[in-house]
DNA sequence: TATGAATGAGCTTTCATTCAT
DNA sequence: AATGAATGAAAGCTCATTCAT
């Protein structure tokens, strides 16, 4: 009894999981509005009625891909960063991972990166999804390290509110260049680019 | 008798601006998908139908507003550029021009700005509207500039093609921003975060 | 004055034809329903507005073209007939002369026959207007002969009023066949073999 | 636990039965045009928004009550028939068949008729619907028959082709005039009526 | 849990008709 | 008499969501 409770259990994740890495594909790229509960069902193998056994609406569907694939995915890029470095180094790290997932075939990094920072704005593009958290970390966090920086002397004098505003931007325009061109053709820039924009 | 040709032209042009203005303001606040012709049709004051006696389809309308409205508005932000100047001068000048258009308590720089590089990036958000051309202008002319400024030995030499996907990409997060959070809360960074990026 | 009355008249009648014989066109090719006012407007080289000054509905205008294009045009036809021959010479000379006239490359006589024979059936193909009357004349007419060609001895002795009504159904299908088809690849039966329907 | 195969089937196949019944009404007796997915719907007893569950378009609907209804209705009429025969009895049969099938009280022979008839001259009164194949099969038939009973020396030596056109149109006809008055007031010939175009 | 039939609100688009000039 | 802008009802079609099994 207790062994058959727990294969539903993984088979209700694995259904979960295959579902969420669909609408993750879907709402990425084409966005919340021309995603159909079709699109995302034939994609995970289910018919769309069982989508709605997992997740009420569209929209909560979409708070979950935020919640369990988009900001884990996410935070998993920057996971290993050791903080305790010097800022400058604190801060390289953290670029060349991001520019390093950005860059990577696995399409999911810049899926993830894109529909964060559209959280971070609240919904720019979609803005019926309202109940989901702004996400300030990625900004706060950007603040502090550079305020530090400032304070090692490593960073210019620029204002770091600006600079974050300016780094996210960045971040988010790539990540949009990455999901249209795709791997093969995206551009991407080495962190020095990045760097200049704080570095003395 | 009936209105003379002129008469007729005069209200054509009204109700068409009326409509482009209209359209404008959706498409890029909300979108081309999540934008309906009621929403238009109620902002230019005139029913849904005197659209379709206008524009064709939804489409030709979004065709109509980049080429009539966000092309020239994007355009005229630095129709009085110098380019005799030297590179970075000229560079300069841009980048003022483009960030006092994003702080301008006027919203239709930011509209602007975001869809023509929507357009640039061939439709990321709205993936139907095919016929637009690519604007590659912005890319080619900042590229251009860069290259000069770095033959005049003022630019850093970092990648020109970096550099220029990394502003592009940058204002794109930026009008992005200024759109979502209006004019009175968006953080405009200073020319100078931006010309970090190039020069030496 | 009166000149300048009668010059209006004589535009008033100018364009009141060539708004009938447009739409006689489309009425018999396309059908009442798709058939627009835009369509009728343009070939008439007038605007869509001008019909209304003429013609009240759609309906009206359908009707009218019934009245003032149609039953002229048919009953032109056999207007030369001499029906004082004996039955079986008037016979032969009206399907000698509709023959001929669907046959034709005018394509009016085929549309005119075509529409016709759908007011004899009131409205088959368009049952909106019903205010037509329906022309029995035709059958009537048909009727009288074939009795009085039984009565000469010419005729065999079926039912009179199954020969008219299969006549007419017969006019009918060719009428639609040559409008589908046009002039050069209508296969159009001899006077014989409708008359065969007939003869002894 | 979801519904069996068998019984998702067995709901389908009596949807769609319905909805093609009802849709065989009214195109026959409205036209396509003037046909709309809510009368089907309505008279299906089901939503407008199912009959796009089962046919993807207005027009494929045409094309499967032309494929599952008509053509079958059609043939049906004449599936019995004793191609053995001498030419001449089988063409009597068939024509006692077609014949009876329009006096018959089911509307739907007529209906079928009237529709595959369209469908042999290509849709000229439903231009829309071009993908349905034309159908020759009739038309091919009736003209070997006619040849074979001129071999015979039973026929008589007219053009078996436009007799064959006039046969067709005259059953075109027909088909009409009993959809439009009815089974109580619709005059038909006699066999020998349609005979008589044929025999010696 | 899982299926897919079923609903209906809502969207794009068309077009007969009206109306100011 | 003539124009074409303007309206709005209505049509085709889509899709989020519900529901019986």
């Amino acid at each position: 009894m207790p062994r058959t409770t727990e294969q539903f259990e993984l088979m209700r994740r694995e259904r979960e999981e295959s579902i969420l890495n669909a609408s993750l594909y879907f709402f990425a790229t084409k966005g919340l509005e021309a995603t159909t509960a079709d699109m995302i069902a034939k994609m995970a193998n289910c018919s769309h009625g069982l989508l709605y056994h997992y997740f009420k609406t569209k929209e909560d569907l979409y708070q979950a891909v935020i919640e369990k694939r988009v900001r884990p995915i996410v935070y998993s890029i920057i996971a290993d960063v050791d903080f305790n470095q010097k800022a400058k180094f604190v801060f390289i790290d953290i670029n060349d991972r991001f520019l390093k997932a950005l860059k990577s075939e696995n399409d999911e990094y810049a899926w993830s990166i894109a529909l964060l920072l559209d959280v971070h704005l609240q919904g720019v593009i979609n803005p019926k999804v309202r109940h989901i958290e702004k996400d300030k970390k990625l900004y706060d966090q950007a603040f502090e390290i550079l305020e530090k920086g400032k304070a090692e002397g490593d960073f210019n004098n620029l204002s770091s509110r600006e600079q974050t505003v300016s780094l996210l931007a960045l971040y988010k325009g790539l990540s949009y260049n990455r999901i249209k061109v795709g791997h093969n053709k995206f551009i991407c820039p080495k962190t020095d680019v990045l760097m200049s924009v704080i570095l003395k």
